[in-house]
DNA sequence: GTAGCTTGATACTCGGCGTTACAAAGTCGG
DNA sequence: CCGACTTTGTAACGCCGAGTATCAAGCTAC
């Protein structure tokens, strides 16, 4: 078994790749040269072609990639091919924004669940979706074996949401609040900062 | 003229300390120590120090960092000292999520309009801002000198609205939809794509 | 069949970053 | 005042990722 963890450079670009390719299909093509999806993530097509072509051959010469085939290709290397059911908690604005979005169905993740504190908030429809009460949280995790969360809560409560999801099995925190988590070393905590991704975008504009 | 650009690697770092220094500080401490901030950014504390210690001594030994002083620093490096003037577009969940968040603005980029095209929204007040009509944008651009626009718009209309854009000068385009975007070369394109950093979390989880 | 793409593969180089090590400078407790 | 401890600042070394250049093989189209 080749299961060689793959590096990290060629993780994120793999994901990458899919993003674009997700898109390319939504778009209507059908196939996509190494130079097209170059173009779009800024990756070096012979770099793109190396990544590929080290898992297999999955390109016809002359004509590109195969979008569908490529995607499904790429979801096996990424051992994400099935459908990942993950928790949003915070039903506000972004809240909502978040549920009603394609952005995580796309890449096969299904918000199984919402959970918010606040009165008005619990048993309203978001999506397909009613919020549930946070005090909730506990026994569906423990029935539907949540791995990921995603907080988009407010900042001052960020912190005690996370330790809840720590103290439930949550693997992965997806964190939208612009607050610094602490968890132990085997939960992965990844913070959206756009801010951050927008000063650096800014400093190589004024260079 | 010391001008010479950072490497990729020292812009994204340096923006990344800048996010924790900001949130240290919000929580009230005063230093911090280049193992502190490697614990919540991962990256090495002797990478860190290197990091810092190429453009001046700015810390304390046996002591740490002052943050106050060491974000001046770190801003002034990246250029991005004063304040940026961003326009907002679209006045929906997603909008309403980034103009009442303070994630921009504690980082020095302020929210000067926001613009959309529904007759609902145009005319109410989100945060401190009135919404203005979509096709206010094109003088407001002009006279204020927007450089950085984000879109929190429909997938399906974010190109057009990329397009407006670059003809109105804007340099730097912050893409909330999932939509693929094309751009001159000299206008920069970031586009968020929380799912795809969540594959590559899932990656490293599962292996 | 020929011209023109595009992939697949190899060799080479350069640079970023982790690692290790250590001196210098500060804090703290007795 | 002294000694233990912490933390920065700096240098040396080596690995590995990624860009570049180059070429053969295979596919399409005319």
């Amino acid at each position: 078994m080749a299961s060689d963890r793959l590096t990290l450079g060629v993780a994120a670009r793999l994901s990458r790749y899919l993003q674009v390719l997700t898109q390319a299909r939504k778009m209507g093509k059908s196939s996509i040269s190494s130079q097209a999806i170059s173009e779009y993530t800024g990756v070096n097509p012979t770099q793109i072609r190396r990544d590929l072509s080290g898992f297999g051959k999955f390109g016809k010469r002359g004509v590109g990639y195969d979008i569908d085939s490529l995607i499904e290709q790429i979801r096996k290397i990424l051992r994400t091919s099935g459908t990942h059911n993950i928790a949003l908690f915070g039903a506000g604005n972004l809240g909502q924004a978040i549920a009603t979005s394609s952005v995580f169905g796309d890449h096969g993740f299904q918000i199984s669940a919402i959970f918010d504190v606040s009165p008005d908030r619990v048993g309203q429809k978001v999506g397909d979706l009613v919020v549930r009460h946070y005090d909730e949280f506990a026994g569906v995790a423990a029935s539907e074996g949540i791995m990921v969360g995603v907080l988009a809560v407010p900042g001052d409560v960020a912190q005690q949401v996370a330790d809840d999801l720590v103290a439930a099995g949550v693997k992965i925190i997806f964190n939208y609040s612009d607050a610094l988590l602490s968890a132990p070393s085997d939960v992965t905590v990844h913070t959206s900062s756009p801010a951050v991704e927008l000063l650096y975008a800014l400093y190589f504009y004024l260079t």
